[in-house]
DNA sequence: CTGCGGTGCTAATCCGCATTAGCAGCGACT
DNA sequence: AGTCGCTGCTAATGCGGATTAGCACCGCAG
């Protein structure tokens, strides 16, 4: 039988090769439309194999066209803490909403490391079974990232951006504004007459955590100098025991707390109410994020920041990284987004002002 | 100078072997552990070659493993509607959730098939550029599938599984036993003298709701024959106009209504609040599906399908696919999970038992 | 001294594709 | 007749790793 060539599982360009009369290299040469220069095949073969493709159904390997070293179209997203307990949920989900949404556009599929260990309370990024390099570039999201991996990832030159400003030189991001959202809103609470201010915020090295602090620092510094950051309580949790930090809250004797998490104002909001403290006549309350999924019964003012076009902006970013076509500038790599701010129900004057907050004041 | 190898960027098999003075085979034996057999590497030599890899850090090219035939822990997901608007979100969270956290437990990293163009409104998994190959397998989701590229799925022997059942023959999936649990509640309508059921279905070929259709529909049959069947009044809906759906289901004369989606329901309730409608106790409302993000005001005696377990259960089933080691039988590759039905509150015995809910009646 | 069965490794090949050098054939021009 | 230049294609190579056939060496039995 002449015609027993093996028949060999998968479609390969070879196949296409064998069943068009040409070499695989015509077929490779056909689908990528290489038809200029050197190599040159006229309409009649090109309809050859380009029929003889259509009949198979031919897809190209990407394993094989990654490691031939054209890019592949995959964007690779690694989130340092755990994506999936409800905690994490509501930080992430607006985060990779964004980056589908980016990466549908763009037609760019993505690649979920959902296997990094987890070492030390943060995940790895770089472990010795990562699957990094199957991804074009790869996008990073998370509160702390480790400064080593991201300093490695610069040095190796793979492309990636960071969701989030990052302090480490040669890291491409896209950030949100906190700084100047956060001290608007410290300054809006200063001008109704607030003087003293509880700050509860997330004990972290994030640079986020950072930003947000700086906010708030900078703005009462500006306004008030050092006796007002004297007047300042700043309250540092890991939100393990939200009672003991709202009882130093009540102690200090602010007029107004700002509050860095949505899950905290909402519980702290509960004490509140159930203590017969009014919100916010008695007690400003100032939110330096969104209420997570399901919304919130009490609108507070708060900071609104564009979580899920952060991640797009960062998507696109990185997309435009990956395409030869594109020279990114050196000043492009580095974005930072206005932070909009919600004026909200939960900020008004201090009860008697100039008075600090005692019990008779607000009758 | 006779130590200037030209110094390539990345560590390769190859650069280790020179460091460690082996050849690249020997690497290769040395991380794959293959030290049994023809090839043996003693002690000494395998410590020089982890110490160099340890040193380097050295990571494989996921491609070129691929390429050389063995799996790369990837699992590609695949979602038929586009996962990112508001109205999918709520379907696709908890699945995308089940298969996130059986992925982390497997150490497997998630394709996303972003890329996949939208032919008429829904997406084509088999496209000229499809990353499929680059998974080891593929979870399918979704309300409808194309069936001719499940049935090529099969043909091609690519591993994958369906989440929900599928009228394919040879296509595995886990699904859940949705005609059962709407039995169930319907039944329990029946019991508490429900007679003249509304049925608002979504109008879509998807076999999932073709099962619930089929739990309405056999249960009215066992416990009233033809004539139960003839008082039900089916309203296929797209969601487009509750309004109308709305009028239907009064005008109907039903005492109960079966409700396939949860935001339905919501808005059903609303407009039986606006006019006045008192529910449970003039209409009694079953709803098969459950509420989406952020709850819902009112306790729907509805369906609980344990949609995250059933996707981390496809999940788990597709990686013993994929495992050599594991033999999977023929009668394992298609599962069903048992669906939880909920009290609720939007159902009790019809106010007039009886009669056919004739306005006079509800006084 | 020869043969023989381990031991310790390496050369070579393949996976599927992209890419490049270059060959054969042909008409035109000198 | 020679050769130049163009066309239309293919052979060959490399990407990085897995795998297999088999080579060189050594100690030991015959």
């Amino acid at each position: 039988m002449s015609t027993s060539q093996t028949p060999p599982r998968r479609i390969t360009q070879r196949r296409i090769a064998a069943l068009a009369g040409v070499s695989q290299a015509t077929v490779s040469l056909v689908l990528n439309d290489k038809a200029d220069g050197d190599a040159r095949i006229p309409e009649e073969t090109r309809e050859r194999v380009l029929k003889v493709l259509r009949e198979t159904g031919y897809v190209a390997d990407p394993a094989a066209r990654r490691l031939a070293g054209v890019g592949n179209k995959i964007l690779g997203v690694f989130t340092y803490e755990p994506a999936f307990p409800t905690e994490s949920r509501d930080f992430y989900a607006p985060l990779l909403s964004g980056i589908e949404q980016a990466a549908e556009n763009l037609g760019c599929d993505l690649l979920l490391f959902t296997s990094a260990p987890v070492v030390n309370g943060t995940r790895r990024l770089l472990h010795e079974h990562n699957r990094l390099r199957l991804a074009d570039g790869c996008l990073l999201l998370g509160v702390e990232m480790d400064h080593a991996e991201l300093e490695r990832l610069v040095a190796d030159g793979f492309p990636f951006v960071a969701i989030g400003r990052r302090d480490v030189d040669g890291v491409p991001y896209v950030a949100i504004d906190y700084t100047s959202g956060t001290a608007r809103l410290v300054g809006e609470a200063w001008e109704l007459g607030h003087r003293r201010f509880a700050y509860l915020h997330v004990d972290s090295r994030g640079e986020s955590v950072f930003d947000r602090r700086a906010g708030v620092l900078d703005e009462l510094a500006r306004r008030g100098g050092d006796a007002a950051l004297a007047e300042l309580v700043a309250i540092p949790s890991l939100g393990d025991d939200l009672e003991r930090d709202w009882a130093a809250i009540r102690s200090s004797g602010a007029t107004v707390v700002v509050v860095e998490t949505a899950e905290w104002a909402e519980r702290l909001h509960a004490f509140a109410v159930r203590d017969g403290v009014d919100v916010p006549a008695e007690l400003g309350m100032i939110v330096l994020a969104e209420p997570g999924r399901g919304g919130s019964r009490v609108e507070f003012t708060r900071l609104s920041p564009p979580r899920t076009e952060l991640a797009a902006a960062a998507t696109s970013l990185l997309a435009r990284m990956l395409d030869p076509d594109d020279r990114v500038e050196q000043g492009e790599l580095r974005q930072t987004l206005p932070c909009p701010t919600l004026a909200g129900a939960t900020l008004v004057a201090p009860a008697a002002s100039g008075t600090r907050s005692t019990p008779e004041g607000s009758a």
